[in-house]
DNA sequence: CGGTGACTTCGACATGAGTCGAGGTTGACA
DNA sequence: TGTCAACCTCGACTCATGTCGAAGTCACCG
């Protein structure tokens, strides 16, 4: 569980422009971590690029071959990393992404040019 | 270890506009999964802001309480994914970060701004 | 109220990953 | 050549994680 203390704790400068202080690397790393697994990327991804910006589990299940347990499993990694947010509506169970710390690692990541001079 | 080929595959779509392809998947998830451990996490950052563009790893072990096995092991994990390069030159070990799968993993996890009608 | 469908949680198992100490390799230097 | 320092590889251990089936919860619908 990464709290919102820690998450904006661990901001936004750039990986390449000074060292990251171990505490926010901690918080970080869990959110590398999860998307660190080829369903839970995918599942992310399906999630995020959702046309109404929302998807049902019971639309996630049926592109993987894993059983849905398994599938419940990673959620719940993504979920408690902050990188989506679940909602049940009438029997079902509505996934969004959380855009703000996708965000954030983008920026974590981002790279320079080389120094104009 | 992720040929270029794979890498490049990957590509660039950001996550939140398509899907991303089992198989890019596969690839781009172990290049998180590098960094979803504070130890590589912090690494990594020390290795892409040193002032030189490189570092020795003399000048990494100390900065970390475990053995240097272990941060040896890291750096491997690092290197295998793709995200720094190893080189010796005379006794020390000097390793520098590749900007290209950076950049990628950075615009994979793009969030675009609302769309404005 | 009982049944059914859509998840989630629980318990168990096999595999993977982080850690270390011991020992190997590479290069400097006397 | 021998020694020492820096780093990596190997083998082993422990704990974390992906996976599943079974059972639980929640909400609709007869």
């Amino acid at each position: 569980m990464v709290s919102p203390a820690e998450a904006s704790a661990a901001c936004c400068a750039p990986l390449a422009q000074q060292p990251i202080p171990a505490p926010a690397a901690g918080a970080l790393a869990q959110a590398f971590k999860a998307l660190g697994d080829p369903i839970r990327l995918q599942l992310m991804s399906m999630i995020a690029s959702a046309p109404d910006g929302e998807i049902c589990v019971c639309d996630l299940t049926p592109a993987f071959t894993i059983s849905g347990t398994t599938i419940s499993h990673h959620l719940k990694v993504l979920r408690e990393a902050g990188l989506i947010d679940g909602e049940r509506r009438a029997s079902w169970v509505y996934y969004r992404a959380r855009p703000e710390l996708m965000r954030q690692l983008s920026a974590l990541l981002a790279v320079g040019e080389p120094v104009p001079a």
